[in-house]
DNA sequence: TTGAAAGCGCTAACAG
DNA sequence: CTGTTAGCGCTTTCAA
């Protein structure tokens, strides 16, 4: 077990200062001569040294960390939002620190914890919760604190987000261009998620305003959507299933390819489609894609503006949906 | 800008010395007075106190700090993978740093540099390259690597994977045994990664054996896939393609979706499904399905393992794959 | 039962 | 152009 060199090895090796060797480090050659730079380069590359980060960060107050809990990490919106986030902020020559907080409200908080004692020097969150109070801690702590998807209340965070309000009243729009007499909302539990009512109450607007039928069923682990889908497709109105998210969605296709429904014959369907694989189903489902890498992009830049300005840019930004037209209504 | 409290702040409200709170933090109260204890607690609850881990981590050389870099962190096997590590790492009270190498191995050398300047404890590894060399820098590092997904040559990192060659042959009998005359393995490139020869010389072996036709594509993004299904249709030989991944299958999926080609009819098709939802695409389509979950705690546990142990049990875990039969063969 | 003091690996005044 | 010195927030002998 070889113990690591440190900056005073190489400034013992080198023949100089660790106030040389810092300088070194961090560029800082304002004037120092050409021998002396050389001949540290070689020491750095002949004892293999590395600076630890930890001790930098100690000294200077900059980890250089940034901390990201996403609500699902199992969930593909996440993938795509890791990646956009990644790529920006590896760039920017930050590390992130990425966490899962399962849907756990409790565990939420712990991790936002976790990371404090890190020293993140930001945090990009998915909100469990829609109350901006909860979050107080970090603003307490002096962490920026930048949101993605969930906005909270009151918005006191920057956020990024898909722009639900104008996709969502589009395919509204779609459904009823093809004479449905029914649509059916199907979402988890409205309440918990602001981006959840955002979505079911634009639908309702456009639905509302052209005088057809809306139904609401929040599903969650106890309903029967076999069911319900059943008796759907035995009444006699036209009826449009649209699924408020990917995992709804994906749920409401198992059901119909199982039970062999034909669509959009018997009953059509559309919504958000976060693995972006409804081309791929029954007759190709019409659906909304978010641009999640995007937003992941945009997240991060959003994070190093605060980083930068060391101030809070209150201000959403939103990331257009791509409408994708295919054959399920 | 309040700044933030620490050890001495506490010692100095509390009214006893750092060394005392220190002790108190570590659990170490030997025998410590029931005073000194509940005053120290009020005070750390009060100040609203918690330890800095960079600090904590300079000093006692534990930083609780895993790094994970993962092959493409957009696939899908991504997600599950990380989501298992990450249930039991955090359990265990260790924090994960994630990194995306996106399929470039000159990145994937960069990012392990950037782990070890971070002093994590130990890497999990989905590897890019097959190379054992490759990643002597870890084990002259002393930082337990923890392979998972893929294996390098000579094999002496533990590694926890899918059994391939089980899960392979198996549905290679299952192709065999509906009397496909032309079996076509489709990979992406078989030199770059262990798990995709493994995977070939797995339906290689059945298929020979049986003395049926077989077939290789190794498809990079400049094969024209779409064309040599065509072909593949048009041969009198009756054929079923056996995707060697997911994002192949959904690939070769997409363009007989597409095409509007029957399945099994006018060709079969089955292969690995990362994505779990080949049940709902055409009729069915029967595929492999890897724990991928079960991959990531079993990784986290074998990481766990060589941090208490010291030491490296070079020992390969082998996590048993779902055939899921459907109709698509 | 507790404290003083040294030091982890690094940075940053301040002085030459 | 370079070095001295004093910490960052914590842990850990060693001594009381």
């Amino acid at each position: 077990m070889k113990k690591n060199v440190t900056i005073s090895d190489v400034a013992e090796q080198a023949g100089v200062s660790k106030t040389t060797v810092s300088r070194y480090l961090n560029g800082r050659f304002g004037n120092m001569s050409k021998e002396t730079k050389e001949r540290i380069k070689e020491v750095i590359a002949e004892m293999n040294y590395r600076p630890s980060k930890q001790a930098q960060a100690l000294k200077s107050k900059r980890s250089y960390l940034i901390g990201i809990v996403v609500a699902d990490i199992s969930n593909m919106y996440s993938s795509l939002l890791l990646k956009g986030i990644g790529e920006v902020l590896g760039k920017a020559g930050y590390q992130m620190i990425i966490m899962d907080a399962a849907n756990s409200i409790e565990q939420e908080r712990e991790l936002l914890d976790r990371l404090i004692d890190q020293s993140v020097e930001g945090v990009i969150l998915q909100a469990l919760s829609r109350d901006a109070h909860h979050y107080d801690h970090l603003k307490k702590a002096n962490i920026p604190l930048v949101l993605v998807d969930r906005d909270v209340e009151p918005s006191i965070f920057p956020l990024v987000t898909t722009d639900n309000v104008t996709a969502t009243k589009k395919i509204a729009e779609e459904i009823l261009s093809k004479n449905y007499e029914q649509v059916v909302v199907v979402s988890e539990p409205l309440k918990d998620v602001i981006t959840r009512e955002l979505r079911y109450e634009a639908v309702k607007e456009v639905v509302i305003a052209a005088k057809r039928k809306l139904t609401l069923i929040e599903a969650t682990a106890e309903t029967n959507l076999s069911e319900r889908i059943s008796e759907l497709i035995a009444s006699p109105l036209k009826t449009a299933l649209f699924a408020s998210n990917g995992r709804v969605l994906m749920e409401l296709l198992t059901i119909l390819v199982n039970e062999q429904v034909p669509i959009p014959e018997d009953i059509g369907i559309t919504g958000y489609d976060d693995w972006n694989l409804s081309a791929l189903v029954g007759p190709g489902i019409t659906s909304i894609e978010q641009q999640t890498k995007v937003i992941g992009e945009e997240a991060a830049n959003t994070m190093l503006e605060c980083l930068k300005a060391g101030a809070y840019p209150v201000e959403t930004k939103t990331i257009p949906a791509i409408i994708q037209l295919r054959k399920s209504l």
